[in-house]
DNA sequence: GCTAGTCTGTAGCAAGTGCTACAAGAGGAG
DNA sequence: CTCCTCTTGTAGCACTTGCTACAGACTAGC
């Protein structure tokens, strides 16, 4: 392979890492070269654009995601909303996970200002939830899965905003409220 | 009043008009000024900083939501958390608070990546929120009330966040099924 | 009139942004 | 050797950012 795509492969490690750690705050190419360990110029040899560098780096992001969520979760057990939201719950304010999803409503909000590439990477990694969830629900027939599933992560996601918002760690009392709340 | 003074209110009103119709995509200094229709030499001869611009703005937001809300369902009612869910729900999916709920969301971001003034306001407005679903929350004795009123908060936001990704529009269908999943 | 304080425009600065022109070294192919 | 492609550094461009220095204009009080 050659230097330019094993270093590739390099910074997208490295800049993994730095965007869970430090989110959007610290995106410009020269912070983002320092962080892989470059100079600017050489970001910008190994990738197109500014964009490139990000959309790879989180397209990593969201594949590690997504494997993680499978091994947490098999993929053929199937649970109720109300299972399927607790488990969900745990798992994503769990410490491994905050991170990501810090950084995930941060994408989520770039997004809403049509920054590129965020649009993009958002939609793909909110279909990679959704097919997460509807693949682990269990629905009576004639239920608008598509709605619950969405609802679902609506959930997941607030409950990673206020968690964002929150001085205190409100995650898991959050979690016991649900408990009460849900059917 | 003087007009300086008389100026920080006509710039604070058509600047609130101005973040809620385009978030926080276009905040420089020479952007909120055209949008106030003064020059950006006199943003800051008004106003001492940017930091103070976006606070003042911001805190208007937040005081036309807080009487907004208090106006839709009155300060006397209480309502178990799902009703209160569902009530709210279709309050902030309405075409009126959509804007400020996809702003809300932009805003949570901006905070996370500790930018100025965005903390304070956030904490601020989120204090609201609570304080709001607090004071409308039947719930027996014994029961976690902030952890609940949080949850709920989480479950609003989440509705707003997925709403934001969404092309088609999710809001009545995941209201739909909130009916379905929450006790 | 004169002075003091309030108001407003012009012009610009220092820093940071994404990105690029250009040259040069390294190393293989002929 | 020469030529050619891949790789890397230096320097800098054009632009936006938040903010400011400075000078002029307007009004109020004396």
């Amino acid at each position: 392979m050659s230097i330019r795509n094993e270093q590739r492969e390099r910074v997208i490690a490295l800049l993994s890492q730095h965007l869970l750690t430090t989110g959007l705050a610290q995106t410009s190419l020269r912070q983002l070269a320092r962080a892989a360990g470059v100079s600017d110029r050489m970001l910008l040899y190994y990738f197109t654009d500014k964009a490139e560098v990000l959309a790879a780096t989180m397209s990593a992001i969201a594949g590690q995601l997504v494997s993680g969520l499978a091994a947490a979760l098999p993929e053929g057990t199937r649970l109720p909303p109300r299972d399927l939201a607790l488990r969900a719950a745990s798992l994503t304010t769990g410490p491994e996970m905050r991170r990501f999803m810090r950084l995930w409503v941060e994408m989520v909000a770039a997004a809403a200002k049509n920054e590129e590439p965020y649009k993009a990477i958002v939609a793909q990694i909110m279909a990679g939830f959704r097919s997460w969830v509807d693949a682990r629900l269990d629905l009576p027939e004639g239920t608008d899965r598509a709605a619950v599933a969405s609802a679902l992560i609506a959930l997941i996601d607030g409950l990673a905003l206020v968690d964002i918002c929150s001085e205190t760690d409100m995650a898991p009392r959050m979690a016991g409220a649900l408990e009460a709340i849900l059917t």
